[in-house]
RNA sequence: GGGGGAAUUCCCGAGCGGCCAAAGGGGGCAGACUGUAAAUCUGUUGUCACUGACUUCGGUGGUCCGAAUCCACCUUCCCCCA
């Protein structure tokens, strides 16, 4: 099987502006390729993931990648799809994110002499002069065209500064500035960033009369068409400090049903012929199909290490016992009051519960397990002593805590 | 530049000067049922010292016994005309 084809079979690829070139150019090894990450936060989430392993499986056949870290575009903040406009980042903050990329990135993808290549946008995007800039690009650019496309939709109709318009004119003119000096021949993305992606090939023809390719990967998005990656609002984050792995482990061993085979094809270097073993499972068979699912993905992200003890810690919590590598929250004694701690703190201080009036209802609806313990009395304290011996405290089925002092 | 409209809790969105911690929906959390899934049903969803008190309705002042609601100014956004 050829890449071109495991990509289509692993549902990778979404769009792509010529099949046949691109087909040969990736089998063959030729294409020089760039992916952009704009640096919106401290650390890449799991959607980012995704177009790393991508980067991984191309450059595993000879191709040649390009991580493009957006220190410059950040400044602006790319507006598709969005109903609102983006927070403005300082430019400290962008550099420390860059960084943070960065960092990030090497675990993934290996840098250096002849292997991949690591470019801030930053470095060509801030020294542009205005007026140089509109007569060398600006010019090439239809206004008409950019009003049409389907990422400013949404924006049309609640408001799109002039701010924001230009993203795409930065995200193109990347694309031509690699091309140039990089013989960057390629571009990936996101799906979302099909029109920015255009308007990239549309300079390079433009100003340099040559050909540039694009592909886009398919959004990962679950049975509902909600982007997956995210809890309540929240994204899950590869750096451990934000989103811990065992954190990172529940999530992908809670996806539904309906979305685990698309998340091993796409996200993971499981064979495809080992995948269409899984696939076969049915109903309850399943459950156990999520737990190759989210240890694969967890050994990637964090080594494995850290997969195997979120695997212990989930298989023995989930069996009713206690495990070593449990989330653990250490009190002081400064925390107990008379020898003893309320349930009630333990829950706030745990994180378990965000407030005392949430951890409150939490007891009064049953919610609250001490050990195997239901706890019914709001006012339940627990002894210094028996937190010593070691006290389990379980918010709901699923998040549990450990307690030291 | 001229005219009109809007800003409410995590999001959308209702809100007569007192009966407003603020309808309804979404989302979240918990309970039941399950397979650590989905669907469904139920409860809950500002904080705390929780039958009570306190802080919230873009910001700052003001009117009033009393303001999310009225007035002034400010900020931001949208729409129409140029």
């Amino acid at each position: 099987m050829t890449l071109y084809e495991e990509l289509v079979a692993r549902g990778l690829i979404a769009q792509v502006t010529n099949e046949e070139e691109i087909k040969n150019m990736i089998n063959e090894g030729k294409a020089t390729f760039y992916i952009g990450f704009d640096c919106t936060a401290d650390s890449l989430t799991a959607g980012h993931f995704m177009a790393l392993t991508l980067m991984k499986r191309l450059q595993l056949a000879g191709n040649k990648p390009i991580a493009l870290i957006g220190g410059g575009t950040t400044m602006i903040g790319d507006p598709s799809g969005r109903t609102d406009m983006r927070k403005m980042l300082t430019r400290q903050d962008i550099d420390h994110n860059a960084e943070c990329f960065r960092r990030q990135m090497e675990r993934f993808i290996e840098f250096g002499e002849g292997k991949a290549t690591m470019v801030n946008n930053a470095d060509w995007l801030l020294d542009l002069n205005y007026v140089e800039l509109l007569r060398e690009v600006g010019a090439c650019f239809s206004v008409n065209n950019m009003l049409r496309a389907e990422c400013y939709k949404q924006r049309m109709e609640r408001g799109l500064s002039f701010f924001e318009f230009n993203y795409m004119i930065m995200q193109s003119y990347d694309f031509y500035y690699l091309f140039k000096n990089y013989n960057c021949n390629m571009q990936f993305g996101g799906d979302d960033q099909w029109s920015n992606m255009l308007g990239g090939t549309e300079l390079i023809r433009k100003k340099l009369g040559a050909d540039a390719h694009c592909m886009t990967i398919t959004l990962l998005t679950d049975s509902n068409g909600k982007k997956m990656g995210k809890t309540a609002g929240n994204a899950v984050w590869l750096d451990p400090e934000k989103t811990s792995p065992y954190d990172f482990f529940q999530y992908w061993r809670n996806v539904d049903d309906a979305d685990v085979i698309k998340c091993m094809k796409m996200l993971t270097f499981i064979p495809l012929d080992q995948i269409a073993e899984y696939e076969k499972c049915e109903g309850s068979e399943l459950n156990k199909v999520k737990e190759v699912l989210a240890y694969h993905l967890t050994e990637m992200v964090h080594g494995k290490e850290e997969a195997d003890k979120a695997l212990a810690a989930a298989r023995s919590v989930f069996n009713g016992g206690a495990a070593a590598d449990m989330p653990t929250t250490e009190l002081s004694e400064a925390d107990f009051t008379d020898g003893s701690i309320t349930v009630i703190d333990m829950l706030v201080k745990s994180g378990l519960a965000p407030s005392k009036g949430e951890a409150r209802r939490l007891i009064q609806q049953g919610g609250v397990m001490l050990g195997d313990d239901k706890v019914t009395d709001v006012y339940k304290a627990v002894t210094a002593d028996e937190v010593k011996a070691g006290v389990i405290l379980k918010k709901g089925k699923k998040v549990f805590q450990k307690f030291t002092v």
